[in-house]
DNA sequence: AGTACCACCTGACGGC
DNA sequence: TGCCGTCAGGTGGTAC
């Protein structure tokens, strides 16, 4: 699930139990989670300390000093941190695991001086962790527009300006807007009543304010709502994706069609072309 | 430039 | 109980 909100959870997260910690030992569990190799990983960490975290868009960065920490978490991504236990082998569950506590997909586990543990999971793997020099080399590498907290209406009117096609594929593409998904594009959509083919060139200045302005709400709600472990408002379409669903807003049926191959629902009465 | 399709992975769930 | 198809909130590459 991991978009804009989410990843703004995993850097607070990391921000409040991770810095200024020197890292005793870097322990990778699959390999496959690497943008790089592993011994260049764990040397270019070990001994160092994170010293603070930024995010932009869905893209995490932690400043270990020579070197900036990625992490990007895909679909099934996740951060725990976590103390180890050293005798609780014998407890409840089958005891086949080699670390208590440690998560079932961690795929990479910095060991901190402190005794502590922050893993970082990802059942399926889609997921990155590597390096950067810094996050503004990222995010140029990357090609990655502005992060939609971070700009003004004015500047998010001249990039719709230069853009066409479905407005659901502009919102999503990274390059465009970095940090929201499947989820929050067709949250925005809904809330804004726009259907999410409706063609970016063909939008009013009426409508261009209000998927900014819905776009922005949605993501600091979602923040601060997921921030105290809350669920999305029982008013937003994240609570009824399911086709035939009642519509919460003016109560149409809500739909389910295909728009950028990514399974998109909306609202068949309040969202029309 | 925009969109469609495939690939990368693993697990949950419904149907038979 | 088990097998199979389908689906899942992401991204990158390729091909029209």
């Amino acid at each position: 699930m991991p978009e804009l909100p989410e990843v703004e959870g995993f850097a607070r997260y990391f921000a409040q139990h991770a810095l200024r910690q020197p890292i005793v030992r870097v322990r990778v569990r699959d390999e496959r989670i690497l943008g790089v190799r592993k011994d260049v990983f764990s040397r270019a960490l070990r001994g160092h300390a994170f010293e603070r975290v930024q995010r932009h868009g869905k893209h995490l960065f932690a400043d270990a000093g020579l070197t900036w920490l990625h992490l990007h978490f895909g679909m099934t991504g996740d951060l725990s941190y976590y103390t180890s236990s050293v005798n609780r082998h014998a407890s409840s569950d089958d005891g086949s695991r080699m670390t208590d506590d440690e998560p079932r997909f961690a795929r990479v586990i910095f060991d901190f001086a402190n005794g502590n543990h922050l893993a970082f999971e990802d059942m399926r793997l889609f997921g990155v962790v590597d390096l950067t020099s810094s996050p503004d080399a990222y995010i140029a590498e990357h090609e990655l527009g502005p992060d939609p907290l971070e700009i003004t209406l004015a500047q998010f009117r001249a990039i719709v300006a230069k853009r066409r096609g479905a407005i659901k594929a502009f919102l999503m593409s990274q390059d465009v807007i970095a940090g929201i998904g499947n989820l929050y594009a067709d949250e925005t959509l809904f809330q804004t009543g726009l259907h999410p083919r409706h063609p970016v060139d063909r939008l009013s200045d009426a409508e261009v304010r209000a998927v900014y302005n819905a776009m922005r709400r949605i993501l600091r709600e979602v923040i601060r709502v997921r921030a105290k472990d809350g669920d999305w408002p029982a008013r937003y379409l994240t609570m009824h994706r399911e086709e035939g669903e009642r519509c919460p807003k003016c109560g149409g049926t809500i739909q389910r069609t295909v728009v950028m191959s990514r399974t998109t629902y909306f609202c068949g009465n309040h969202q029309r072309l």
